[in-house]
DNA sequence: TTCTTGCTTGAATGCTCAATCAAGTCTGAT
DNA sequence: ATCAGACTTGATTGAGCATTCAAGCAAGAA
């Protein structure tokens, strides 16, 4: 069928990117991966790019059912999810022998100049990412700061999977993945007992407590 | 000159795998940019490889000089310094449009199958990055918590940076930059607080706090 | 049955690339 | 002056690449 054909072909390209990246995937390596022949892989796809770009997208709908459901099973409280979904690509980069990354990181590295639409894509996974964390951020209420900006938060917690990702892969040494994690986890708990403070404080003084919400440094 | 040409060579490379990526830059963009013919380079390196690992260790011997020394240039103070370094890249950001960012972050997740020498050289770089900063760390004394491990923060700085780096590159804004170093400015505020705090109790109660330093988490 | 449309086949095209090599030139030592 | 070794020249090779295309197939509509 034409579905599945098409399928086939975005489901190799996903995985031959993810393991070989881009550049060195060749158009042969996902017809062979795919077993098609070329014909029908242009009949679907007008290029390479466009087929990266069908990548970027599967990427970009199926996070919630791809990513975040297997990361946040059984796991309800919200900053236990962001531990979650770092673990889970813990568990990505060992599973590969600390060979392979985040798929998306990569691509965004390793292409120079792209296309501008290539770049949104990318973008668009990037921001879905950061909007999932931004989510339980939310979720946490209370338990943060009132002065801190989640997003700005939700985007340093990707900062922090990617450049840990990017080290556990350069040495070969999930330890610098968890390392990093651990840094971001202590200052989490630094912000919880920060904010612990705050709202204790706020019981007594709660006019002061107000201000120092519209304190916030960073307006986006 | 014979050491002239292959230095031409190699800053030549160095340039155009910064802009372009080791893949995307071809034999002859370097024999173009250098203005020499293959046989030329190839006399110096056996292959596109060795150009690599000759550019690597250009970085990587030339950090102090080329990397730290400018950065630092006027700042004493220890924390400054790993914040001004932070500075020097942002720097580099916005004068190439966000279009460039670390040039061993790049390398380092756009070759997928590297040769032992050259995950080497990179690891290499990483390695020599982080020794720069936790020698600030060191500097720092007692202005950081003794039981925070400064390697495992020196890594979760390179971590910030690259991650930072990579969200600024792929949404062509440098504002995604900032705010993961604000966060990051954010964490040592803390852990300065948290210094202060230990360091004047310390006073009162000084087996206690001794206590605290062996409490470490992380052993590596 | 016949035609149309969507899909497939796989050889062919033309290009770019890393790497090679035989023939040179230049330099400094003897 | 002669020679050796270091370096340079630039055309050439051959492999790999993305993409094209003419020809075919299958299945539902008319």
């Amino acid at each position: 069928m034409a579905t599945d054909t098409r399928e086939r072909i975005v489901i190799s390209a996903m995985q031959l990117f993810w393991e070989k990246g881009y550049g060195s995937t060749s158009i042969a390596d996902v017809l062979h991966s795919a077993d098609i022949n070329s014909g029908s892989l242009y009949h679907f796809f007008p290029g390479k790019q466009d087929l990266l770009l069908a990548v970027l997208s599967l990427y970009h709908e199926g996070m919630p059912q791809m990513l975040l459901e297997p990361a946040w099973h059984g796991v309800e409280d919200p900053i236990e999810r962001i531990f979650a979904l770092l673990a889970r690509y813990r568990e990505s980069i060992v599973s590969t022998d600390c060979t392979y990354g985040c798929p998306i990181g990569s691509l965004a590295l390793e292409i120079h100049e792209p296309d501008p639409r290539v770049r949104e894509a990318l973008a668009a996974n990037f921001e879905g990412w950061t909007d999932a964390v931004k989510a339980c951020l939310d979720a946490a209420g209370f338990r943060l700061p009132q002065s801190l900006d989640r997003r700005d938060l939700a985007e340093f917690v990707l900062t922090t999977m990617e450049g840990a990702v990017m080290q556990a892969r350069t040495h070969r040494d999930v330890a610098y993945f968890d390392r990093s994690v651990r840094q971001l986890g202590n200052y989490f708990e630094h912000l919880q007992t920060q904010a612990a403070r705050q709202s204790a404080g706020g019981k007594a003084r709660s006019r002061k407590s107000a201000k120092s919400t519209a304190q916030r440094k960073g307006a986006r």
